[in-house]
DNA sequence: AGGATTTGACCCGA
DNA sequence: TCGGGTCAAATCCT
């Protein structure tokens, strides 16, 4: 990695040490918490943009390039002749950033394109597969997977794959690097809102528990479109998230596992996040992320262990 | 009519 | 060989 980059990495892991460390001391404040959550997501996401920087820099993206080249080439609708090409691109999630959350609401400001599902070993509840709407227009990288959670219902476990390069203009924020700027920016930007501990800005929790199975149902109809307009409810998603440090957008359409077939899977065990959602809103979706390259590796994978302590609010 | 979803087949890695 | 991920024709939806 560049040094300078290294450098700006190396400034936030200490941030983010800090911010955990003040994140145990306040645990019994919910609202202190959710900021503390906050900075840290924020702190990780600067961390993440480094290293895309830094790995860009270096002409590491050659995955990226290829990806996105079979991207072009998967584009179109093609015969399926001899010289078909699927699966030469297989795997990638093995190599790609990879965020896994558990979520309530499965909107999250992308707009998303069911291109598969499959039934998983020893899952009762198949797997859906979506890329971002922009994946050919704007070769954006993007993936979701979506797969019902077993012991709840309502609950879904997402895994985003990449972050998203696109543009969409109902998603797109931009990002402040240094740490010290993104309470702030909370506030500051429109579209930023996701996180305002007020009014419309649904945290967490108050999107996920104002979810009855209703609402639930209702959302499926637009859902299953993959295509929705931002909303600043941003995502229910308080429960548990399993993060690496690069973040994706994303947005919504796996309701339609929930009209798919219904039963409880094994459980997929979650690591947590509370402020998943953030990067839903478009918080995150940062313009330079069009060099991000992919090159992240599980070992990147910070868990922000929030499920226990401000799982309650 | 155009775009999104469904779904069976195909392909690759383990 | 099997399971998971992707493709793409058919179908559905707006």
């Amino acid at each position: 990695m560049a040094a300078p980059y290294a450098r700006v990495v190396e400034d936030m892991l200490k941030g983010r040490d800090y911010a955990t460390q003040l994140q145990a001391l306040l645990h019994e404040s919910p609202e202190a918490g959710r900021l503390v959550d906050q900075i840290l997501h924020a702190i990780s996401r600067s961390i993440d943009t480094a290293k895309a920087a830094a790995a860009a820099a270096s002409e590491e993206a050659s995955e990226v390039q290829s990806e996105v080249t079979c991207a072009g080439s998967g584009g179109a609708k093609r015969k399926a002749t001899g010289g078909d090409k699927r699966g030469a691109c297989r795997r990638r999630t093995q190599q790609s950033s990879i965020v896994t959350k558990t979520v309530k609401d499965l909107e999250d400001g992308h707009a998303w394109r069911k291109y598969g599902q499959k039934e998983i070993q020893n899952c009762k509840h198949p797997k859906a597969y979506f890329r971002c709407t922009h994946k050919y227009d704007q070769q954006c990288a993007a993936q979701r997977q979506v797969q019902r959670c077993g012991e709840d219902p309502e609950a879904y476990r997402v895994t985003y794959i990449g972050v998203h390069t696109c543009r969409d203009p109902a998603v797109a924020a931009p990002l402040v690097v240094h740490a010290a700027g993104v309470a702030n920016d909370l506030h500051a930007g429109s579209r930023l809102i996701s996180f305002a501990p007020n009014a419309s800005a649904a945290t967490a929790s108050t999107t996920t528990t104002g979810n009855t199975s209703q609402e639930a149902d209702q959302k499926d109809a637009t859902l299953m479109t993959g295509l929705r307009p931002l909303e600043l409810e941003g995502g229910g998603d308080q429960e548990e998230v399993l993060s690496s440090l690069t973040p994706s957008g994303s947005s919504a359409a796996a309701e339609a596992m929930r009209t798919a077939t219904a039963t409880p899977g094994p459980d997929q065990g979650d690591v947590t996040s509370g402020l998943q959602h953030c990067y839903g809103t478009g918080l995150f979706d940062t313009p330079f992320n069009s060099n991000y390259d992919d090159t992240f590796d599980l070992d990147d994978i910070v868990v922000f262990g929030f499920d226990q302590g401000l799982a309650g609010y």
